[in-house]
RNA sequence: UGGGCUGUAGCCAAGCGGUAAGGCACCAGACUUUGACUCUGGCAUUCCGAUGGUCCGAAUCCAUCCAGCCCAA
């Protein structure tokens, strides 16, 4: 019989997923990373918080199908993998994408590593994708899941060959009713729990306090300007800030006005119309393949720029430098440095990368 | 202290006698394992600078006052 550990974060679908594996033969232990301490997050350290409360329905629900529980303790590796990278790139002026990392550095080779010193023969999660070896190819391939409105292949472009290998994913085919039926048909207590509460380590939702607050982070405030470098206003400091944004600027127009440009040098946040986001070129690094190798040329892809978009046609250019250049067929919207590019042949993912930044038409290749 | 103009919600602004458009901002929800975007709803009943008046009825007409702006001196 396979062992198998499964990741369990404390919401509805880990626990499903542990559930169905369970049914489906494989011995069991669950397993929840405890990826940070109160006071790493700003709060006191006797306040029962969220992330505690995580952990116990995590245990409750491995209670519940009689399997083992384990905590590894990943506040260290948190810190310095994802916590402190999310604060330095906002200080660059990027908009980091916490959970890409999170997923890259800490959560699958965290589980792994200790599934492998247990003697476990694979990890599970509980995200709705799916995958499949390619035998002509010889490698994973990490596919959609079978719901496109649950699909979260965007935040796992990050896996390698050896975590595909070794990782189930029992939800790639069920959609999220189907999961909340078979958690409260079984009467595990998170069947009702809600969906994501903003980014796990900062509860209240609000980044910018948390950069300021608990890590120090100061950030000064500056000139809201126009594109023709007419002064509008103040703004509160480059962190609370990213492209596209329309919200909680507090310059009234006669007509909205978006983040259009950040230029850290003269600390100054550029508003305009929406027209002046829109960009067909963006360069990215950090690239990570995942069902085909790095391309040799340039291939034809559908590209996602953000979680919850569809995927757009372009070009991928690969560069001697070892970075991407991708094109659009259509221009897009707030191409934003920082954020995840995710590649994809139809359902499959070929990888992705971090935008470094857009690249206006007169300065394309 | 001659002449002209303006005063409608936090900002912009429609209305020109018939019982307060719209945009921005803001607030609340929805959506969401990131930040955003988007969507839905709310947002002038101390009523249209103030006070009087005309009228069945005024933000809209009249008078006076107050405030601000502009042009002359």
């Amino acid at each position: 019989m396979k062992k198998v550990m499964v990741a369990m974060s404390g919401g509805v679908d880990s626990s499903v997923a542990a559930l169905l594996l369970q049914r489906q033969g494989y011995s069991l232990c669950g397993a929840t990373l405890s990826l940070y301490s109160n006071r790493d997050i700003g709060l006191e350290e006797t306040k029962t918080c969220c992330a505690l409360d995580d952990v116990e329905d995590a245990r409750r629900v491995c209670a519940k199908l009689g399997i083992d529980h384990l905590v590894f303790n990943m506040k260290a590796q948190f810190k310095q993998g994802v916590i402190e990278p999310f604060a330095q790139g906002y200080q660059r002026g990027e908009t980091p994408n916490p959970c890409i990392e999170c997923n890259r550095s800490i959560k699958f080779s965290g589980v792994l590593t200790r599934a492998q010193q247990l003697e476990y023969d694979a990890i599970a999660t509980g995200h709705y994708v799916q995958s499949e070896y390619d035998n002509a190819a010889g490698r994973w391939l990490l596919k959609k899941a079978k719901d496109p409105v649950k699909d979260q292949s965007y935040v796992l472009y990050v896996l390698t060959q050896t975590m595909l290998a070794s990782t189930l994913f029992p939800l790639g085919g069920l959609n999220k009713q189907e999961v909340r039926q078979l958690a409260e048909e079984h009467g595990l207590v998170t069947a009702r729990k809600s969906e994501s509460q903003d980014i796990c380590f900062v509860p209240d939702g609000n980044y910018a306090g948390f950069l300021t607050r608990t890590l120090g982070i100061v950030s000064e405030p500056g000139h809201f300007a126009s594109p023709q470098g007419e002064v509008l206003g103040q703004h509160e400091g480059m962190i609370h800030y990213t492209l596209g944004q329309r919200r909680g600027l507090g310059i009234s127009a006669d007509r909205r006005l978006f983040v259009i440009q950040k230029d850290m040098q003269s600390n100054t946040v550029v508003l305009g119309d929406e027209a002046l986001l829109m960009q067909r070129w963006m360069m990215v690094d950090t690239l990570n393949w995942v069902s085909i190798g790095m391309p040799q040329s340039s291939i034809r892809a559908q590209v996602k720029s953000r979680y919850r978009q569809a995927a757009q046609p372009a070009w991928l250019h690969p560069q001697e430098d070892g970075r991407l250049i991708v094109e659009f067929d259509a221009p897009q919207r707030a191409l934003t440095p920082g954020q995840a590019a995710v590649f994809y042949a139809d359902d499959i993912v070929l990888g992705g990368g971090t935008i470094r930044g857009n690249i206006l038409e007169e300065k394309r290749p």
